[in-house]
DNA sequence: CGGATTTTGACAACTGTCCG
DNA sequence: CGGACAGTTGTCAAAATCCG
């Protein structure tokens, strides 16, 4: 399935989530780091530029880590859980620095006085981001999705792992049209890994995703007890559902959040997942703990499927990139 | 190749919780 | 307190896989 159009870029390229806790570090994917850093570059210093700032900022590397000087960046370009970084090599350890925002796209600045002026400047000024993408800073501020009807939340339970499916609002189900008959959708994590899955509704009014629920949970480490949000985006051929945010169970503890019908943290499952938890921890008798004989050759099949989304979503990264001026493949995924 | 076995998907019933 | 809703669990059928 290769391509013969798609040639390797000239200047590599990665894209890292940003994830919580960002503001400290960020990785370097090792795959890069090996191939593209270690052995060819001494010292231990990068140097980042951005379009919007036009300013080069000095970050401290430590291992395929970027430590010191990468909170000025991310706070200089207000970035945010959610977000994508895309990094552009272009040698001599600088790297061209793209954010898109969790809708994909490139993050738009304000065009602030900053720009041009500043370019000889240490500031870049207040990079103040156009509030077009509503579901921006989800980590921090779990309440603004209450007032956003695209998004819904749900907790991680060991009944849904299990079944390898999730439940969904009636609400949120009938605002879309997912209360009536089957629909396929994109279940995407947060770092826009994508898994093919299902919108279904059954007879006695019940909405479930099924399929790629557990696969989701384990590639973006979501355990039992978690909740987590989902956006609707309707920008593919087909829906997708992004997850945007996530709490932990300590974190979704301490949210006593009021039930809502759409936006709700699933208060009441949280403490029936504490009990069965428990139950689970100290070993539950599963009545559908068998193993898989057959989940090499349905794997096979999974990674085919995910493969062409993947496709996608990095076809869709460099439709941003692209947007930026130069197109470039991206073939160092993380 | 065909029967036996296992796995998965679909649905309904049950149960617990919340809100009006 | 009852209705609505969501999570869990039991059951069954179909599909997939194994194995002689």
């Amino acid at each position: 399935m290769k391509n013969p159009t798609l040639f390797a870029p000239k200047s590599p390229h990665f894209f890292q989530p940003i994830l919580p806790g960002f503001k400290s570090h960020i990785k370097i994917p090792v795959k890069f780091f090996s191939k593209h850093i270690e052995g060819k570059h001494e010292g231990n210093t990068v140097y980042l530029r951005s379009y919007p700032s036009r300013r080069t900022w000095k970050v401290k590397m430590e291992g395929h880590k970027l430590t010191e000087g990468w909170k000025e960046f991310v706070e200089a370009h207000d970035l945010r859980v959610g977000d994508f970084v895309v990094f552009k090599h272009k040698g001599d350890m600088f790297f061209d620095v793209t954010a898109l925002g969790s809708s994909c796209c490139e993050v738009q600045y304000a065009p602030s006085c900053s720009h041009g002026e500043n370019e000889e400047s240490d500031e870049i000024g207040e990079s103040s981001r156009k509030e077009k993408e509503i579901e921006e800073n989800i980590e921090t501020e779990p309440d603004q999705f209450s007032s956003d009807l695209t998004c819904f939340s749900q907790s991680v339970t060991t009944s849904n792992l299990m079944r390898d499916s999730v439940g969904v609002p009636r609400d949120f189900a009938k605002r879309y049209g997912f209360n009536i008959g089957r629909h396929e959708i994109v279940l995407m994590n947060e770092e826009g890994k994508p898994w093919e899955s299902e919108v279904i509704s059954y007879k006695s009014g019940k909405v479930i995703v099924a399929g790629g629920w557990k696969s989701l949970c384990t590639e973006s480490k979501l355990e039992v007890g978690d909740s987590c949000t989902f956006k609707l985006l309707h920008n593919a051929k087909m829906p997708v559902f992004r997850l945007c945010s996530r709490l932990p169970k300590a974190g979704a503890e301490a949210r006593p959040l009021k039930r809502a019908r759409v936006q709700r943290w699933s208060q009441e499952s949280r403490s029936k997942h504490d009990v069965r938890e428990k139950i689970a921890e100290e070993g539950e008798p599963s009545r559908r703990n068998r193993t898989s004989n057959k989940s090499t050759g349905d794997q096979g099949k999974l990674q085919q499927t995910q493969s062409c989304f993947i496709f996608d979503h990095v076809a869709k990264v460099n439709q941003s990139v692209d947007n930026m001026g130069k197109r470039q493949c991206i073939n160092e995924s993380c």
